[in-house]
DNA sequence: GAAAGAACTGAACACCTGTTCAGGAAAAAA
DNA sequence: TTTTTTCCTGAACAGGTGTTCAGTTCTTTC
C-alpha cells in the first residue's frame, strides 16, 4: 500500500507552513525576536506546538527561514529601486534610501533580523542576509566607480560600513523615534543617505541633488 | 558589640570585587559575553559562585559594570588622542581612528560590549556606553563645524552613523580578519577613517592628509 | 579565649522554553 | 468498511544556568 499525498493535502501542508512562518513574522514585527517562541507562534498559526516541528526541524531553522524571507523581500525592493534610477550614482542613492526607509518602517522586525539577541544560533542566516544586501550595495558603488563618479575604493568595506551606519543611526539603541512624524522621517532618511553618499566620495552639491531625487520617489514612506 | 571593618578587610573586599570584574573581562575578551557565566567567572576569580552575589546583585549588574568599565577606558583613550591633535578636524580624525584601533585590537570584547546577544538585560548599560562615545564624537564634529571645516549637520545623528559604520565594518559578522597582518590592519583603519571623515563632509584631498596624520601616531596599532 | 557578626562555600533549587513522543484523528489505499 | 500510513496534539520532559541559603570559616569585639 503506497500512500500518496493528494493535491488537497499538499496544498494544506504548504498553507500550514506559510501560516507558521507568517505567525513568526508577525510576532517578530510586534515584539521582536524574543517574541518568536514556539508555543505562542503555534497558537497564532492555530496549530499545536509539536506541529511546528513537522515543518521546521528546530527553532533555529524557523528563525533562519524567517530572516531569509525578510531579506529576500528587502533585496528585491532595493534592486527594484536601484534599477529604476537613471544612472549609477542615483541607483546607489536609491538603494541606500530604500534600505533606510525599509528599516525605519519596520523597526522591530529589522532590529530582530539584524542584531537582536536570540537564544538560538542564527548567525549563519544573519551573515547571509547581510552579505546579500552588502553585495548589492557594493556592486552599485562599483558601478559608480567604473562610471568615474566615485574614487576607487574597497567597495565591500564601504558597503559594509554604509549598512552599519544606516542600522545604527536608524534602529540602533540611540535612534530617536521618528515614525510618528512623516516629515521628520523624511529628513532622517535624507540625512543618512547624504552621509552615506558623501562617505563613498560623492561630492556635496551633487549629493544633495541625488538624495532628493532618490528619496522623493519613495511615495509612501512607511510602505513595507 | 559593633563590628567594624578593618582596613585590611576593606582592602581585601575591594580586591575581590576587582578580581571578579577582571575575571569577567578576561572571559569576555577570550570568549565573548557568552563566556561570562557566573560559575566560570567565579572559578577564574578564585571564589565560589555564591560569593559573586555578595558583590553584584545579579549577573546583569556584573555585566553592566563590565561594560561601563570598558567604556570608560575607551572614552578616556579617545579623549586623549583627540586632545593631542592640533586642530578640530584632526581631533575628529584622531577620535575616529582611535575607536577603530581599539575595536580592532579587542574584537571579541568590543563585540560583546556592543552587540553580542546576552541572556540578561544590559540594554541600559549598552545605551549609556554608546551615548558616551557618540557624545564625544558628536562634540568633535561640532567643533569642526564651528571652525568652518565642515558643513552644518545633525551631529548627533552623524556621530551615531559613524560609530555604526566603524562597528559593522570592523567587528561585524562580515568583517574580515585583519589582525594577523599589521599592514592590512593599518590599511583598514585608514579606509574606515577616510569613509567616516568624508561622510561628515571633509573634502577628499584634505581627508587623506588627516587620516595619515591621525593613524600614524597610533604607534602600536594593537595596543589596548 | 569566647561570643557575635560578617563573609564565604557549593550543592541544591528554580525557572524557562525548546523539544519529544505516546495517543488520537484524519486521509489514503484496499 | 477496514487497514495502513501520515499527520496532529499537548502534556511531559530535559538541559542549562542564574540564584539561593544552611552550614562553615574567618574577623572582630570584649
Amino acid at each position: 500500500m503506497v500512500y500518496r499525498r493528494t493535491h488537497q493535502v499538499v496544498k494544506r501542508l504548504a498553507a500550514r507552513r506559510s501560516a507558521i512562518l507568517a505567525a513568526a513574522r508577525e510576532a517578530a514585527a510586534e515584539g521582536g525576536m524574543s517574541a518568536v517562541q514556539i508555543a505562542p507562534v503555534a497558537v497564532r498559526a492555530k496549530v499545536a506546538a509539536g506541529t511546528v516541528y513537522r515543518y521546521f526541524p528546530s527553532k533555529a531553522d524557523l528563525i533562519s527561514e524567517l530572516i531569509a524571507e525578510v531579506s529576500r523581500d528587502e533585496l528585491a525592493a532595493v534592486r527594484r529601486a536601484a534599477d529604476a534610477a537613471p544612472g549609477p550614482s542615483s541607483a546607489l542613492a536609491a538603494a541606500v534610501s530604500t534600505v533606510a526607509v525599509h528599516v525605519l518602517s519596520q523597526r522591530k522586525l529589522a532590529w530582530g533580523i539584524l542584531a537582536e539577541p536570540v537564544d538560538v544560533d542564527v548567525t549563519a542566516s544573519r551573515i547571509a542576509s547581510r552579505r546579500e544586501i552588502v553585495g548589492e550595495i557594493a556592486s552599485r558603488i562599483d558601478a559608480a566607480v567604473r562610471a568615474g563618479h566615485l574614487p576607487a575604493q574597497d567597495t565591500q568595506l564601504a558597503a559594509t560600513a554604509l549598512l552599519g551606519a544606516l542600522h545604527e543611526a536608524l534602529v540602533g539603541p540611540l535612534a530617536t523615534d521618528t515614525l510618528d512624524d512623516p516629515a521628520k522621517l523624511r529628513d532622517t532618511v535624507q540625512a543618512v543617505t547624504l552621509l552615506a553618499l558623501r562617505a563613498v566620495g560623492v561630492m556635496d552639491a551633487r549629493a544633495r541633488g541625488l538624495v532628493v531625487q532618490a528619496v522623493l520617489p519613495v511615495k509612501s514612506l512607511v510602505g513595507a
